[in-house]
DNA sequence: AATTATCACTTTACTACTCAAATGATAATA
DNA sequence: TATTATCATTTGAGTAGTAAAGTGATAATT
């Protein structure tokens, strides 16, 4: 019998969690016509706008090249727009892609936090927020 | 400007999380000649098996299209056999498979415990197990 | 002015997943 | 015994990601 660490029991049900809910997640944005990937992204547009693509991938963890589609498929859509400056283009959000964030927004994020509220108490998620986000940032930086 | 919930930072910060370090997983493995997700497949038939392909599905969270084609894959490259019996195909693995798995479980264990290990206490990692443990068993009760 | 370098972005080839229709082995029924 | 039903698995069509080679606009060099 093979014996686990209490870490790779915590990385299990993480990966099985992100799964799931991800899965959920699409399921519940297609009353919004929306994937979870497009929602993230169109968030850090608006948040972030002006930005370039590469600055765009890094933040919503994608190759360059999968940017490069996803963002296709959202300017054929006429969600966003592409300003090209030099050899560096810049994404805004449409009115369109505006209209479309802020009528999911609330919804989305409600639908993300019920996993949370549905199990824990306020002071949980806090501790749980910290301890993920330690272990994210160390992730992030393994990365580079 | 936005407003974010607790629940939505707790989500974003686990997607970036398990988006990352499983691109780092799959990086690391290549040692073994494996991915990440075959790795979950054969420990999970190594501890279940005999396993039925329906079962083993449900247990790593992929479609019944999906395990079929990567158990064609694990099968090609015998590490697994697949006995049928009646309309059921059992799934157990080869002794190469087996050796396969055992050569990459330990340094595998401990690639996915250094995440945590590096950033939190025993005490600090046996309160997110906790917390992480009740969230995953209600979104695998919502996905049914 | 022509050539070469740089660098953000795009495209190609590949892999791996999803959903849903097809397959095939057996059981139940007429 | 022929037909139909059942149900796990497979397959076809589509989507979305990756790595790495290709493209094109501008800057630097000769």
């Amino acid at each position: 019998m093979k014996k686990n660490t209490l870490g790779s029991l915590i990385w299990l049900r993480m990966m099985r969690f992100t799964h799931e809910s991800n899965n959920l997640s699409n399921e519940f944005l297609k009353q919004f016509d929306l994937t979870t990937a497009q929602f993230d992204v169109l968030l850090q547009i608006s948040i972030f706008e002006p930005i370039t693509q590469s600055e765009l991938a890094k933040k919503v963890t994608v190759t360059q090249g999968g940017i490069s589609r996803m963002l296709t498929r959202l300017e054929q859509e006429q969600l966003i727009v592409r300003h090209q400056d030099w050899k560096t283009k810049f994404i805004s959000l449409t009115p369109k892609g505006n209209e479309k964030l802020n009528n999911a927004f609330e919804a989305q994020l409600a639908f993300q936090s019920s996993f949370f509220d549905e199990t824990l108490t306020k002071e949980e998620q806090k501790t749980l927020y910290k301890l993920i986000s330690r272990v994210q940032k160390n992730s992030e930086q393994r990365s580079k």
